[in-house]
RNA sequence: GGCCUCGUCGCCAAGUGGUAAGGCAACGGUUUGCAAAACCGUUAUUCCCCGGUUCGAAUCCGGGCGAGGCCUCCA
């Protein structure tokens, strides 16, 4: 099967327009940079830099770009409550989510224009919208005229008249329309302004995305993404203007991820259950958070579970993520375990990043597996329908290692060594295409490679290992001599799980690791 | 009031016409000195409810109930 994708436009999944190798344009709404980011900012950039992977791995030259709002009404009310500027506000924030972005792999953003580096540009656009008839001066801003836009209302399916009736937006006194929407807004005196025709002032919200993505991607772009928040006003706006400017298709496919929810009800600020990045990654690691948001389709919102932070007593994390944790353990402990196997860092094992139809395996599942993970990002980037397949195969590896004695070098079978080998690289090829497998082991972190670390964990383990031999020389099982020793190894394990530390007493020798 | 989603095991979730993936949790077993990890087994004859179409429906249609989103600057 080949790739299909949902456009929001057509309300339905299409053929993927473009032939591999060929180059793919895509255009993401940012972010307004004027608090540090939450849990859902992160939902959308990840689900594109996901798309970003999957297609570059069938061999498109994807160029991403996402911008970053550094101007609005929002960043300024902030800059004023904290006594800041408004460019020290938004350089802090872009700073913040930057670092986000990195702590979640996603790497795949070629370029963050920002809106104050484009407002000539702006301008430019406004200009020509003006002189096309679509767009009108009044008082200092201009305004789109959405009468004048035959097809306004297609991508979101709303008629224009009907718009009107039910809106909760009062007509203000310089619009034709109701609808209508500022292109450009006069400035307060105080506020970051620009000159322009029309007198000093900044843009209106949905100008730069299409001048950012005119200007760097060209005047059609083959996806256009965001969240499904953004499909009204701002990408019914966005759509209605740069078409009318540009005279062509904006873009080729529109795809909306759906948003974050805590059980029944939404993450709020007015309700006081937002999550900060930053605090979510001080519980789980940016990897469980980039696989929590990949367990699910994207355009099915993203549950969380009921969690009210308020609540005394209750978890610092929302169930979702935590389950998401713990379930993203069983990947950490294969590449343990194939560690353990091959004697080599999983950090080092190379798996191919591009897809091979020549490729063959040894063992015919890994050729199912492939396959069906295919099949699944294929249709509309099915990433939850893909990690579905990533823990059939640990099953299966964990099969292999089990039944071949891998762990044991004097029994371990060979073809089944190979197989598992075989397996696990496969196992990381799909994993990458997710953004997944990039962090370095909480065991690694703390130290495993460091001399004295090491050193210390191999005299404990040693000690210890006396006393379970000498325990284990005593036959008699009432022995309080042999009960007293097993109570010492059993306190040293304790304790040391106390501190984070698991031992796990194995056919092969002891091992330990944290968490 | 208008537009639009969604409702699959205790929780999360894939499946959108051919007879219910997977994860978390739980329980039993193998293994282990005991653990940990892993493996085996059990846990939805049924997909919110009621009708209809069909040889066949979780999937399509109609009606109901329930939850949610958007309706002019929320990712």
């Amino acid at each position: 099967m080949a790739l299909q994708v949902y456009n929001t436009l057509t309300r339905k999944k299409e053929p993927f327009h473009r032939k591999p190798g060929e180059p793919v344009t895509m255009y993401v709404c940012g972010p307004t940079v004027y608090k540090p980011s939450h849990i859902g900012h992160m939902v959308g950039p990840v689900i594109f830099d996901t798309v970003k992977r999957y297609l570059t791995y069938l061999g498109y030259q994807v160029t991403f770009v996402v911008n970053i709002t550094d101007v609005d009404d929002k960043l300024i009310n902030k800059a004023n409550e904290t006594k800041t500027t408004v460019k020290e506000l938004a350089e802090r924030m872009t700073a913040d989510y930057h670092d986000c972005l990195k702590k979640l792999n996603v790497t795949g953003i070629d370029h963050f224009p920002k809106a104050t580096e484009h407002i000539d540009g702006m301008i430019g656009v406004i200009n020509g919208l003006i002189d096309k008839g679509y767009a009108y001066p009044a008082e200092g801003d201009v305004y789109f005229n959405v009468t004048q836009d035959k097809d306004y209302g297609k991508l979101c399916g709303f008629d224009p008249e009907q718009l009107e009736v039910g809106s909760r937006i009062e007509v203000s006194g310089r619009k034709k329309n109701s609808g209508d929407f500022a292109l450009w807004k006069c400035s307060k005196p105080g506020e970051p302004s620009w000159k322009s025709p029309w007198g000093e002032g900044r843009p209106g919200w949905h100008i730069e995305c299409t001048c950012m993505a005119i200007s760097l991607l060209g005047k059609t772009i083959d996806i256009h993404g965001g969240g499904l928040d953004l499909k009204f006003p701002h990408h019914e706006n966005e759509l209605a203007q740069s078409e009318s400017f540009t005279e062509q298709p904006f873009a080729k496919i529109w795809m909306h991820n759906g948003l974050l929810k805590m059980g029944s009800g939404k993450m709020a600020g007015s309700i006081g259950n937002v999550l900060n990045v930053a605090d979510a990654l001080k519980h789980v690691g940016g990897e469980a958070l980039r696989f929590f948001v990949l367990n699910t389709q994207y355009r099915s919102p993203i549950d969380l579970g009921e969690w009210d932070p308020r609540e005394p007593g209750n978890p610092v994390i929302p169930p979702g993520l935590e389950s998401a944790k713990k379930s993203y353990e069983g990947f950490i402990r294969l590449f343990e375990r194939y560690e353990r196997i091959t004697g080599l860092k999983s950090a080092a094992l190379q798996a191919p990043t591009k897809v091979n139809p020549e490729r063959t395996f040894v063992e015919p599942v890994f050729a199912e597996y492939m396959t069906r993970f295919r099949e699944h990002m294929d249709d509309d980037f099915n990433t939850g329908g893909g990690v579905g397949v990533l823990f059939e195969m640990i099953s299966t590896l964990n099969k292999i290692g089990d039944a071949g004695k891998l762990e044991d070098p004097s029994r371990a079978d060979a073809k089944a060594k190979a197989a598992f080998i075989e397996g696990v690289t496969l196992f990381k090829e799909l994993g990458q295409i997710l953004g997944l497998f990039y962090e370095t082991s909480k065991t690694d972190q703390l130290g495993a490679d460091d001399k004295i670390v090491n050193g210390v964990m191999q005299l404990v383990i040693e000690l210890r290992n006396n006393l379970r031999a000498e325990a284990k020389k005593i036959t008699e099982k009432t022995d309080p001599t042999k009960k007293m020793l097993f109570n010492q190894t059993d306190l040293i394990r304790q304790r040391l799980g106390e501190l984070g530390i698991t031992l796990e007493d194995r056919p092969a020798g002891t091992t330990w690791r944290v968490g």
